[in-house]
DNA sequence: TTGATTATTAGAATCATTCCGATTACCTTA
DNA sequence: TAAGGTAATCGGAATGATTCTAATAATCAA
């Protein structure tokens, strides 16, 4: 799969603002990352990136993932010990938990409204600065009739 | 460190609940866990717990672990893919969120109160049934005068 | 084009955790 | 209190995700 044009500028955008390049790799896994929304691992990302390019290496979708990380493009998403999984980063200060599901194992996006973090930063007690929060739910998602990933 | 008799009648309550033996290493590192509540790793534990009982094994550790945690005995704290670490559940229906500071790495309880507890269930959207939630903040935390541990 | 820097690669290394087979401890019932 | 059976422990090997390493390849700047 092909990246959007808006797409490459924004991947671009944010390389150069981090100081490093763009490349081939980097452009696949990034659109790799955006064709479909299911919170993939490091190793499901590989897989389907080898299907453009067959010889990349694990080493280097880990080190896509990492850049696409600190750039702001992509966030890490942790269940317990299981392996890292990752989605594209859409909106800054946009905040979302994520429902993990019992049965499928299929990772949902939950949006969390501005009110709700204003209440979880105000649970800390004095002098607790919290810079980021990670909210996660396990349970049973509803019954799927949309197969269209997420 | 022993311990002592209440939480003895505790531990061994909840084992034979969950049908298995209380032994020597199940009560050393229970007392281990309640000695000093600073959520240690299972490597930690096996540290501390070495002391008593010299030829403990690291696996016995994950293995009473474990079975504290499907006992209600303890729980599970995770932060990215660090160690697992583990602390003592001291009442059923209270929540604790974690506060891990980024600068001394110390995990931190925050009280959840129940409020807070119902907001949160109210952000999913129908359908959605979390049975676990779990709430994690990074940040620094207030520069420590207690050394109680915890 | 040259040289310097940055990225990629394959495979080795690491680290937490789990698994395995053998031994040991413990309960039951005789 | 001995025997047999089950459960727990042990040390070490195996696993799986991730990171490291050293060599090669691609890219950029002059």
């Amino acid at each position: 799969m092909k990246l959007s044009t808006e797409s490459r500028v924004t991947l671009n955008q944010a390389l150069s603002r981090y100081g490093v390049r763009s490349t081939r790799q980097r452009e696949q896994v990034y659109s790799t990352l955006l064709s479909k929304h299911d919170h993939p691992t490091a190793d499901e990302i590989h897989n389907r990136t080898k299907e453009e390019i067959p010889t990349i290496s694990l080493a280097t979708i880990y080190n896509c993932l990492d850049t696409f990380v600190h750039c702001g493009l992509a966030r890490q998403v942790n269940f317990e010990r299981e392996s890292t999984r990752y989605c594209p980063m859409e909106a800054k200060n946009v905040h979302y938990a994520h429902f993990h599901c019992k049965h499928t194992g299929k990772v949902h996006d939950i949006h969390i409204p501005a009110p709700v973090i204003t209440m979880l930063q105000k649970i800390m007690p004095e002098g607790f600065n919290a810079e980021k929060i990670e909210l996660c739910f396990r349970g049973t998602a509803p019954n799927e009739n949309e197969s269209s990933g997420e």
